[in-house]
This record gives structure tokens, sequence and C-alpha cells, in this order.
DNA sequence: ATTGGTCGGCTACCATACAAGTACGTCAGC
DNA sequence: GCTGACGTACTTGTATGGTAGCCGACCAAT
């Protein structure tokens, strides 16, 4: 609701309508306000963010290209199920990527690139502290982040943010449960110690089984949520929700 | 040419139009059809392929996400030039992705999957015979694309296919000035035949190498090309060509 | 000759109108 | 009661109109 209209007025800097409506959107999808399997309309999200059709639907043609909804010509836009293929695909993808860079830091990385990573080590234990979920989220991605650019690769986070963003909607839900941040915190300063001493083959270990216990945590979650889940790689039949609201209305 | 008024011909079978274009521009951008620095219009490409603009502008969209064309707002869309960045990070994404597949192909593989592989070979070598670049191309597309399906990571084959488009701009023109054609196919030949024979590490090796040699070849191409590339990590100038023709067409 | 202002033409952005197609509730016929 | 045709309301796809903004050429003033 506090979004509706203030969209416009960030309007200024540099980003145009339809960026603002992708960013909007996909922190939504990934936040899991928009539950996975939900119908979006292109009116509908227009109406409510106070625009055009045209900047709605071409964001949502790029979230289909990142495979967070899928478009049904002349049925409806859906938010996409996870899909065991694409958990499968998404965690190859970050593993290949983020060990890969790690390999290339090691040896490469400063006394001011550990010292950097630390503080967010620090910041992480503190949102553990507080419980502090969505920031432990931030700290994360920033943490992940940081450590690709000490291996001079930071172009390439763009691709490991979209594969990471197909398990992020599991671990919503995963990380509450097992509550296990201070174990994924003290795998993260295991990963920087090793890299510090320079100690490749277990940094990458260290940082590969912290991936798949990510991983693994998502299997546990679809015992819980199976509804957020697909079966289907393709789901021909989105099954929409009754539209009684509109007769109901009327009456 | 050819494809102006085809287009809506080939319409019938499931894609829409949005993607047809999408093909169109992606094809003549790698193909260096469309040279890195020139502009498109929107205009211009709605007119030439015989449809409106929102599906050409849908599609430029798409392709901006892929890093192959350059949008200013109110100023012009250009076909992004050859930037070091990006193909450094588009190196670094292939390299990671599909030795790590091949890594987890080992010990997997199948007899067919490597008979599969073989026939492939041996096409890349009649397409060497016979001189023929654009079959060569895409047989090579297909070896590296079959060799990721082995491995059972067929589906991250996408985000691979995305930075090859960065290199293969690029290879378009290395490729007949270094004639290497039949080392490169030597090269895949040595990967099946260590896969074959389940040996992971020099497997890794060889593929690895394999792919520097093409990113070897980028620089080359660079010292004879350089209106093809970019120093600037993001030009803000984009320079356009004078609007001579409308003064000179008026008289 | 140089500099500053203006104006025309272009661009992509956004909004809107129309078209094609699907799903589902309704109702007639059995 | 059950089945099947039909119509309405919805969807996305495509086409087109209008707007803001930038560039570059032209021209006047210095």
């Amino acid at each position: 609701m506090a979004s509706a209209e203030g969209l416009h007025a960030a309007r200024s800097r540099g980003r145009n309508t339809r960026q603002l409506v992708h960013e909007v959107l996909r922190s939504r999808i990934v936040g899991l306000e928009l539950a996975p399997g939900s119908a979006v309309s292109e009116n509908d999200l227009a109406a409510e963010l106070g625009v055009s059709r045209t900047p709605v639907r071409e964001s949502l043609i790029l979230l289909a290209d990142e495979g967070l909804v899928d478009i049904y010509p002349q049925m409806g836009t859906f938010i996409s199920r996870i899909r065991e293929r694409d958990v499968a695909s998404a965690q190859f993808i970050r593993e290949a990527l983020e060990c890969a860079a790690l390999r290339d830091a090691v040896g490469k990385a400063t006394a001011r690139d550990v010292a950097e990573l630390r503080v967010l080590l620090t910041a992480q234990e503190e949102a553990d502290a507080q419980s502090d979920m969505a920031g432990f989220f931030q700290l994360d991605e920033q943490f992940h982040q940081r450590l690709m650019a000490v291996s001079g690769h930071a172009s390439a986070w763009p691709v490991v943010s979209q594969a990471k963003a197909q398990l992020d909607r599991a671990r919503r839900l995963s990380l509450p449960l097992t509550q296990q941040m201070s174990l994924l915190i003290g795998q993260h300063r295991e990963v920087v110690d090793l890299l510090e001493d320079g100690d490749l083959d277990r940094a990458d270990g260290a940082l590969r089984s912290h991936l798949r216990l990510v991983f693994s945590d998502v299997e546990k979650i679809r015992a819980k949520h199976p509804e957020l889940f697909s079966d289907q790689d393709a789901p021909l039949r989105p099954r929409r929700e009754s539209p009684r609201r509109a007769a109901a209305r009327e009456d």
C-alpha cells in the first residue's frame, strides 16, 4: 500500500518507471509477498502501482526471463512455483561461479579485503542476536557479493544473484525454521579464515559445503510447504482461483 | 531482407512476434550483421520487420538485459561495443560453468553419450573441409551444449549461451583470421577422449585450455578491429552519425 | 571568429485502444 | 440429474497516439 503512490516520487533518480516496477515486483516475489502459484494481472498491478500497463508488462517479461513468473498468453501470468529443476540448476550455477571466484580470490585478497569481510561478519552476528532475519538476508547477500568482488569477478554477480533468487524464495521459510543463522555465520567465518590463510582447497570445500547446506534446506521446506513447489516441469494448468469477488461485489 | 515479410508467416508455431523479433535481432547482433556501435531505432526496425513498435521495443529491452544493446533514454539504442569487462566476465562464467559441468559428467557419461559427441566431431571435420564457417559455429554450439547435457545440467545452458554471445561476436572475426578450426576440433576430440577415459583432471584441463584459446583470440581481434571495442566501461557519448542524409535529400 | 540562444527533428518512455484467445458460469436440451 | 453449447468477463498480444528530453544545426550578438 505504502508503495502505491510513492513510486513516481522516487522516479527522479535516473531510474525509469519500468526499472522501479521491476525492482518492486522482484522484491515482492523473492520475499514471498507474492506467493508462488498465485495469479498476477497486468491490469491489477498497473492500477495498484498507479502506472499504465506498459511498464508493468515489460517488467513481467523481464521477470519471466529470470524464471520468477510464468506467462501464459491469453491465460494469465503466475508467480512461478519452485521447480525441482530450477532449484538444482540454480544451485549448480551458484556453486560453480562462487567457488571458481573464491579460488581466484585466494592469494589475491588483501588485508583490507579480509577486514571488510569481517566487518560484515560482525554485523551478521548482531543481526542474529536481534533475530533480525531481513537484516541477515541482506548482509548474507552483501557478504557473498563482496567475496566475488575480491576475486575481481564482481561483474559476474548478477548471474549469481539471479540464480540465488530461485533459492532465496525457499530460504525465506527455511531460515526461521531451522534457526541456524549462527551456523551459517560460522561457515562464513571459516571461509574468510581459510581465504586469509591462502588455503585454496579447504576454502573451496568450506564454501561448497556452506552452499550445499543452504541447498539441503530447500528439501526440508518442500515437505512443509508443498503448495509452493511444482512437480511438473511445465505446469499447463495453472489453476486460477474462481473470480467470485466480482460477482459478490456487484450483488 | 528475406526475413522482412517472412516474419509473420512463421508465427503459427507457438512463438509470438516478440520472440521472433528477439531471435532475429539476436542473430543479427551475434552474427555481426549489426555492427557494434551502430544505432538502431524502434521505428526503423518496426518498419523493416513489418510489425509495430511494441514487440520490437520489448525485444530490445531483453537484448539490453543480455548486454547486447545499450539503451539511452531519449537518445537512442545502440548495438553495444565489445567491452573488456564484459568479455572477461563472460569468459569467467563460461569457464566456471562448463568445467564444473564436465567434472560432473566424468564417470556419468554413457557409451551412447560419447558416441553422440563423436558424431558432432565428424560433422565439424566435414564443415572444416568445406570451409563452412557458419556450419562450424553451429556445430560448436551444439557440441558444448551437448557436453553440458551429459552432465545433467542442461538447464544451465542458457546462462552459458548468454555469456558465449559476448565472446562469439569477436570470434566471428577471429576464426577466419587464424583458421584454426582443425585445432579447435582436435581439442574437442581430446576432451571427449578424456571424458571417455574418466580422467577428470586432465579432461578439465583440456576443456579449460580450449576455452582460453578462444578467449585469447579476442585480444588479437581487438588489435585488428578496435572500432568494435570500447575502452570505456560505460560510454556516455554513443556518438551518432550526423543526419546529413535528411538535409541532402531535401535539397 | 567565437560564443550563446533557439528551434527542429529525433529518441525512448508511457498511456491507451483494439484484437485474439481462453476459462468458466449459465442455461437449454436430453 | 447430467451433458453440451453458448456468452460473458477476463487474460495477454499488438498497434498507435502523445509526452519529455536530448542532440545538433542554425543564427544572432559580442
